[in-house]
DNA sequence: GACCAGGGGTGCC
DNA sequence: GGCACCCATGGT
């Protein structure tokens, strides 16, 4: 029985909390949510108040959210929902493994990680932030910029000496001038496309809800292509981490065509065309055939 | 020091 | 629309 402090979040049939778990694991320098002895903790501003909670899954049948600070019993909707979404609860894989069972590229992955569900980034304006951030450098230096930018312009709750971060809000990054982040080495250009991301959010021109609200999956890739700094790879990574469209499909994607040549056996990198061809039976579940091909490499 | 990195913008045709 | 070229900087 939950109590006040307490949230249970019912999983899906195929669901494995320690596969998940593994994948978040997966690199050192993440600084948004921290995992530890099978338990995850993550800080959140939920309407103005700053609340820190820890998932832990005991019988993966249920999450069960414990909140340590800050909770309000009116945010715990908006919290299950942010939780249903980081975990892509709301998709449903059972045709993609079907599918993906009979594909010699993704046979072994899907039977490596069964049950990893396309951990994401609820937040639109993260999600659109790590986006640039990523593009064009090595993804450990990626996660040492997302860092800096988190703790130079983000606020923390501390728990037990520790501290836990969230993310800058786009309306104080609204305020910036680029310059502001030269002294933490990102470029120009990122720092130009963070805040003007930052000023159409604010503004209201721009939104996870708007976005939605247009409905069809090429309608909203052709909107998001349309923000300066957001090119066909961007559009598609938040259409598939944030928007959770399963057909999303950052084919230009450098670890993709990577995990290709290695499954493929290539000695060089495959082209776009032989990942078009490889991608015909991926049809509707393209994000998902990503994601599952990534685990292969990080 | 070359080459690569979970690309994108711009200008040209 | 497709293509070449430029951008900028850490990692290897």
């Amino acid at each position: 029985m939950a109590t006040q402090k307490e949230l249970l979040i019912e999983l899906p049939e195929i669901f494995d909390f320690s596969i998940n778990l593994a994948y978040m694991q997966r690199n050192p320098k993440e600084c948004m949510y921290a995992v530890k002895e099978g338990t995850i903790m993550r800080a959140l501003d939920v309407g103005g108040v700053r609340t820190l909670f820890q998932i832990t899954c005991p019988d993966n049948r249920f999450l069960h959210v414990h909140f340590l600070t800050g909770i309000k019993p009116e945010n715990k909707n908006a919290i299950a929902a942010f939780i249903r979404n980081w975990f892509d609860l709301d998709n449903d894989p059972t045709l993609f493994y079907e599918m993906a069972q009979k594909d010699p590229l993704l046979k072994q992955t899907v039977s490596d990680f069964y049950g990893l569900r396309n951990i994401g980034f609820p937040d639109l304006f993260e999600a659109l932030c790590w986006g640039i951030l990523g593009q064009q450098i090595n993804l450990g230096y990626a996660y040492t910029l997302k860092r800096q930018f988190v703790e130079k312009f983000g606020e923390s709750v501390e728990y037990n000496g520790q501290a836990y971060w969230i993310f800058p809000s786009y309306e104080e990054i609204a305020k910036l001038q680029p310059a502001d982040l030269s002294d933490i080495k990102m470029t120009m250009k990122k720092s130009e496309y963070i805040i003007g991301v930052a000023q159409l959010m604010a503004n209201g021109a721009l939104s996870k809800e708007k976005l939605m609200a247009l409905g069809d999956f090429k309608q909203i890739e052709k909107e998001l292509i349309k923000i300066r700094g957001i090119g066909p790879w961007t559009a598609n990574y938040v259409l598939m981490r944030c928007l959770r469209f399963p057909t999303a499909f950052p084919i230009d994607d450098v670890g993709l065509i990577n995990a290709l040549k290695l499954q493929m056996a290539l000695d060089r990198k495959p082209t776009k065309q032989e990942i078009l061809n490889a991608a015909v039976s991926w049809k509707d579940w393209e994000a998902y055939a990503t994601f599952y091909l990534w685990r292969l490499l990080y």
